[in-house]
DNA sequence: GCACATCATATGCGGGCGCCTATCGTTTCG
DNA sequence: CGAAACGATAGGCGCCCGCATATGATGTGC
């Protein structure tokens, strides 16, 4: 039998609440939101065709997707253009100075996010960090 | 310097959604709440004698929670007694009925949640567990 | 060619949550 | 005693989200 343990949801969740409370002031220094970040940080590892695919890549509503490029867009921190092979489709793409702004709010946000892990002793750490990378890569299979 | 990986919530979060999703139904067959269920495993852990530090300890708004304590106790699972020191306070401890509730749910849930660990090899999933619980019982302190 | 699917976009609805305030009973402290 | 603090409760406000739906432009298959 399993010794008692409490629930991963239960344990996950209030490192999620930390992490996003850390995150929050910062992507309000960089003026991006939450779901801004990440669209940016997406586009920036993985080309998406269409907006749809990009909303389902983030977990957002498809809806609610289309106040946060317009944001981007008009910042320029992404292109926007019309497909050439499918006037239907408008193709993303981060311009460079979005991927100024994505890597600066990345290295704002990993030298500050390891502090929720200071329980750990630092090989304890980076293997945490190692298992949640391979949980990640796992998925996007 | 630090090899390039995605932001900690950026791998936590998506794990968290998908351990919700997973939990659901598994509330909803138990007919109780996410927050319910949340004070359940709580007063059924450590005693807490107010009501504000018991949103506090589940991260919920004091003023919300406490439909979610009328429910419990209306279904029995809590008991909510005036504490004789202090007639502003009002005891809440987990009844018999609730304890099995709470067992029963999350024999549930940990029998499915794992699967959100597939990826991971069972010693790397002890061990991610082992750590997360490492964290967890650091907060507490 | 025409029906149907697809994509981006816009809008409205309902629910839940955080936050803030008010009230009432009670306790504590000066 | 009187003022301030505290705990439980209640209600309202604004925000964001998921969901459903509509529409207009376009592409695809029969």
């Amino acid at each position: 039998m399993a010794t008692e343990r409490p629930d991963l949801a239960a344990m996950l969740y209030p490192l999620v609440r930390e992490l996003i409370a850390l995150e929050l002031p910062i992507l309000a220094a960089h003026e991006v939101s939450m779901w801004g970040y990440s669209v940016l940080s997406t586009l920036d590892d993985t080309p998406v065709r269409t907006q749809a695919a990009l909303a389902q890549a983030i977990g957002a509503d498809k809806s609610r997707i289309i106040g946060t490029l317009d944001e981007l867009q008009q910042a320029g921190l992404i292109d926007r253009t019309p497909d050439p092979d499918d006037r239907r489709v408008r193709l993303l793409s981060i311009t460079a100075q979005g991927r100024r702004v994505r890597r600066a709010v990345r290295k704002d946000i990993q030298a500050r996010e390891e502090s929720v892990l200071t329980a750990l002793s630092p090989a304890d750490r980076k293997t945490f960090i190692r298992l949640l990378v391979e949980i990640r890569n796992a998925k996007d299979s």
